[in-house]
DNA sequence: CGGTATTTTGGCAGCGCTACCATTTTCCAT
DNA sequence: ATGGAAAATGGTAGCGCTGCCAAAATACCG
């Protein structure tokens, strides 16, 4: 860190990385805010223009001026505008990114994703969160479309009336994450959850379950989870079988909705041979209930989750779960919302993980 | 059948928001975007300062001149131009948020406290990850610093030279949050790390262990996890007592870590009594590998955490740890960037929770 | 009803930067 | 040298909005 240049613009496409000028840091007084680029310009003796084609390495100049400018730069301790520098150029160099929640683990992984690869291609992700409200969502497309992103990423393919038409006529890259069941606004990047669902049932009937319960969480919330559990009931249906009994809590999904959702599904019908979880925080819930309780698993009951957590694979009893790309799927948003080509449906794969608990 | 209702009741949902993707909203052509406040002024048949006013219900106006230029940005479906906004104005509306990691669900909660009192507030949070890269922080610190933010959050008090000269010169409010053994630069919100390791050692002390063990990740990255251990050592010093055995992973902290740290400790000394763990992640971690093993808790071993995660609560027994306000403190800081008060340093209290398995 | 408060309103100058264009300088091949 | 192409450079018009100020409309008072 002794010798980067203090102008330091963080986009490493620029040129000054190695200019190595300033003796030291820190500027003269105050700092670098307030410091502008005219200023900067004046103090190294150029135009305007050219101390802006300097800064950005776009356009030519002599390797003379560019070290003056850089230098004057780092003297007085610029910090470009990105601001300004939006609003007279096109793109925002921003990107939105809105997601229903950072309490389960499974947006944060999402996010993360998303946020490596924007950052590397000189992005800034702003975050909105709807706490699961397609309200609160509609407010925030509206309030992310104002700082003029170049793209929005957005969690589920369901928004209100208002909302659609907003992301329809912003004119610019929407990514609609984490489910292909559905009619996507422009680009969609995810896997089908209501398959995810099926390839689950399947799974539980193929080891010869038949009893089988549901535990979740408020689906009109969820609607990933919904759809999941629709996919699920349908492949029980085609076999001629039921849920034979559910348990869903009000709450958002979380380890001890699961544990208390078990325990209220078992009070209700204990005869049950196998239980599907909403996702894998409420199916840990529920084996710790099990561990809790010495009931045997599989053997007098099978877990079955969704994500593929590393809580649940590094269990004692790996948790038989569907893995789902989620970095994957943050990775690949981010890299298409800059894209200019024509909209997309990329599916990516999820997998069935045969953990010890069915 | 019995179980159809919670479906159809989704199905519904689903249904009605596609169906009803608006007839209109959203201007006649292309759309918002595009669309000015000089277009909503002349369609009002105002003028453009007058529209301003309205549109940011400041200063004053007639209630009809109101109606009118509502109407008319609604009819062309107008979104404001924030970046055009900041720049003309002053406050930016934009607050930065610095955490090292996404994977760890700290930080997420860290974010969520702070995002959600940001955005009940006005403001956008930007968000940067510095992968626990202090060089890596310096660029984003510069990087957001560009956007001309109200204030910046940061997690930890370490920073490069350059970094912390940018901070202070910057100009506006940093809240540097999660720890405060050691001197800040603005604002401090966080509790001391330091002493929660000596809470941890006395409480483990208290409970009559002696050969006590340490499992923990990367020490020379995450900063807060070493002032943990240092203040558990110089306890353990105090009663004339060390370390019995450590194992240092050179990974991120995680389950998986937590579980092959606490299997190399025991290969190495089989005969500790208790184990003190980096952060709860890596507890977990211990404690599965002790489900594993059949190994008794606590009577065989005991296991102490930090962070009081949910699954730690939730685990069959659950673990000794200690809680930290992480959603407060970014709430906190939260409310504090955006004040203009002295600098101050805020210490939060966290919790010793007395678990099973000490 | 005149005259002074008060409320509304519109014009316009920037905010700091980039894009475009015109100009100047440098570089070559002749 | 000498014209012409290429490289460098500077001037300047906005980008869309807000803040200030003066002008216009309305309200109020005796």
């Amino acid at each position: 860190m002794a010798d980067k240049d203090a102008l330091s613009m963080h986009d490493d496409a620029l040129a000054g990385r190695r200019a190595s000028a300033g003796p030291h840091v820190g500027s003269p007084m105050g700092s670098g805010a307030g410091v502008t680029l005219t200023d900067v310009a004046r103090e190294a003796g150029v135009g305007e223009s050219t101390a802006s084609r300097v800064l950005r390495s776009h356009g030519s100049f002599s390797s003379k001026t560019r070290a003056s400018v850089l230098e004057a730069a780092a003297r007085l301790g610029y910090v470009p505008n990105r601001i300004a520098g939006t609003l007279a150029s096109t793109g925002s160099k921003l990107v939105g990114i809105i997601v229903p929640s950072l309490a389960n683990i499974v947006f944060p992984d999402l996010l993360r994703g998303a946020n490596s690869v924007l950052g590397k291609a000189g992005f800034q992700s702003v975050i909105g969160v709807t706490d699961y409200d397609l309200d609160g969502e509609e407010g925030l497309i509206s309030s992310l479309l104002s700082w003029r992103p170049t793209g929005l990423l957005v969690a589920g393919l369901e928004h209100t009336p208002r909302a659609d038409a907003m992301l329809r006529g912003a004119g610019i890259r929407i990514v609609e994450m984490l489910d292909t069941d559905g009619v996507g606004i422009d680009m969609v990047v995810g896997f089908s959850n209501r398959e995810a669902g099926r390839v689950s049932a399947r799974h539980l009937l193929g080891r010869g379950y038949r009893r089988i319960g549901y535990v979740g969480h408020d689906l009109a919330l969820d609607l990933r989870a919904a759809k999941r559990f629709e996919g699920f009931r349908a492949v029980l249906a085609e076999a001629g079988l039921q849920v034979a009994a559910e348990a869903i809590g009000a709450a958002p999904s979380s380890i001890e909705a699961g544990r208390d959702g078990l325990a209220r599904l078992l009070a209700q019908c204990p005869d049950l041979d196998a239980v599907y979880f909403s996702n894998d925080d409420m199916a840990i819930g529920g084996y710790f209930l099990c561990l809790a309780r010495g009931i045997g698993i599989p053997g007098q009951l099978a877990l079955f989750g969704h994500n593929g957590l590393d809580v649940a694979r590094c269990a004692p009893q790996p948790l038989s779960t569907i893995r789902t790309p989620r970095v994957e799927v943050g990775e690949t948003s981010a890299r298409l919302v800059s894209s200019d080509g024509p909209p997309a449906v990329i599916t990516l794969d999820f997998e069935l993980i045969e953990g010890a608990t069915t």
